[in-house]
Formats: structure tokens, sequence, C-alpha cells
DNA sequence: TCCCTTATCTTGAATGAGTCAAGTATTTTT
DNA sequence: AAAAATACTTGACTCATTCAAGATAAGGGA
């Protein structure tokens, strides 16, 4: 778990300023990966006391264009943050509860990054999501029949 | 291209009542796949003439639980339909201009079906969503420069 | 073919995540 | 320490989608 001056390097090094709010939103998304927007809004006022709302979504949106945090938001569920950033994760998504799983592609480096027909677009990025039930919801489901 | 009653066959066979909205719906969604919500209403209006914009929400939802259409939702844009089910392609999203195609994976019949490591969830479905530039915004970029 | 049951559509309001805009405060630079 | 630039506060607003209640139309049985 990074520190507040490991956090401080980190806004540093991407050139925004340090400031109370990024930090503590930073810490938020350390400690409660794939967090929404609201969830991590109650921990950091939790951490400062009041902070606008306005104030938490204009500081994810820095830190995901800074590449600070990535933004990850599933159909039909609000956005959600993670600290995991610059490898090629995906994720594993119970369609029950919601709850996300980190999972990393079996095929390894560069999963599924060459679709057989591209249409000639340039691709730079492909984001899986593994759709299906948590090890809670199955055991939940079949416990009830 | 399916005729009407290619489409009344299929609402039939779904359990589902044959209406005219349902109809109309079925031929805006085989006529331009990939359409928005808003399309598919202008084109059921066009069609039809004055159709609540809750029937074509209630039509979409009862096509796509039927199995009949699919909904995609990429992040950041509204919800899109396609008429292509049945089969496991996916899609190409260009971030300028957010034109989709269709891309068959490149691993073929179950594409990433495996990650590395599910953490106990049953999996159903694995979802990819290729990112980035369409043919048509490589080339005006490329130009401008 | 008519009627009844039920699914579907209409109308109109509400929800809620996210954005916009203007002004104030804080950080960083000089 | 002052200036310049960035970040935060406040409050209104957008817009896709949903909710709810009543009206209408589709499909099956008599």
């Amino acid at each position: 778990m990074p520190t507040t001056s490991d956090f401080e390097r980190m806004l540093r090094a991407a050139s925004l300023r340090v400031t109370r709010p990024r930090i503590a939103v930073l810490h938020a998304v350390h400690a409660s990966p794939h967090a929404d927007t609201d969830s991590i809004l109650g921990a950091v006022r939790t951490d400062l006391g009041e902070v606008s709302h306005q104030a938490v979504y204009d500081v994810l949106r820095a830190l995901t264009n800074a590449g600070l945090l990535r933004r990850i938001q599933p159909a039909g569920y609000v956005a959600r943050y993670e600290s995991r950033v610059g490898d090629n994760h995906h994720h594993v998504i119970c369609r029950s509860c919601g709850v996300i799983a980190d999972a990393d592609c079996a095929v390894g480096h560069a999963p599924c990054l060459s679709a057989s027909d591209s249409h000639g677009f340039v691709i730079d990025e492909a984001e899986v999501i593994y759709w299906g039930t948590c090890p809670d919801c199955t055991t939940t489901t079949t416990a009830s029949s």
C-alpha cells in the first residue's frame, strides 16, 4: 500500500498539483479497487470532511487522464475506478451482485489484440469483460433450490 | 434482409405478441446495425407515425430478453442494438467518432473464454471491445498535420 | 366471430449519474 | 511575497433511462 508521499511523487511526476482531495482519492481507490464514484466520495469525506462531489469527479478525471487511475464502466453499471494501471489485465463481473475481480488473460501479454478483420481500424486497446456468477452467488443460488 | 413475415415468425417463436412497434423496431435494427435508441425511435416513427419513446424502450428490452436483439453499451456511450445474435462476435469502436464495426475474434470459436484465474467465477460470456481509430478518422487526423 | 384475459402501448412524471459555468481558494512559479 | 495558473465550491442543469397508472390491442376459447 503506497503512502501519502508516494502519492505526492506520483502526482508531481504526472505534472499535477498536490492537493488534499487528490491524495484522498488516491488513498480511497488504492484501498478499495473497483469502487464507484459515490463510494470514493464517501471515503474522501470520511478522510477530509466536506468535499464537493464535483471535486471528486474532477479529480477522478484528472487522475485517469494522467494514467494514475483506470476507469472501468461495465454495461449497466456506473463508472468504477482502480489503481492497477499499465498492465493489460481484464475483469470478471458477477451478473448477480455486480462484484468485480481482476483477471489476467490466458493468452498472455497482448490478449486478443488481433481481431481477424479489424476493418482498417488502428486498434490501441482490447477491453475484455468476463460476465458470469461469483462464488458467493453461485452458492446461494444452488442452496436455495 | 428479413421480411415482415420473417419478423412475425421470429416474434411468435419467442412467444411474443406481434405488434406494429415490434415489427418496426426489428426492421430498424436490421437496417442499421449498432443504432442507438433515439435513432431507432426515429426510424420507427418514420415508419408508423407517432410512437411513444417508452414503447420503444419496452420493445427493445423485450426483444433483447428474448434473444432477438443484442444490446451493446460501450463505456461513455448510450446503449446500441444489433440484430446479429447467437454468435460470439465482438466490436471495434472508434474513439474519435464512435462508429462501431463487427469483429470476429482471431482465436476463433471461444475467444478468451478462459481467463488464467477466474477467481471461482462461473463465466458465461466474454465480451471484447477493441478500441481504436477508424479509417476515416485516421485519414482526417493524418491529413491535418 | 365475439369476448375475455393479459400483454402491450400511451402519457407524464421522476430518477440519478454525470456535466456546465461562474466565482473563490489554493498551489506553484517568479 | 506577489502573480499566474490550476483546482475546488456552489448550484443549476442535461439527458438516457425508468416508474407508474390508465388505455388499448393481441391471442385464445366459446
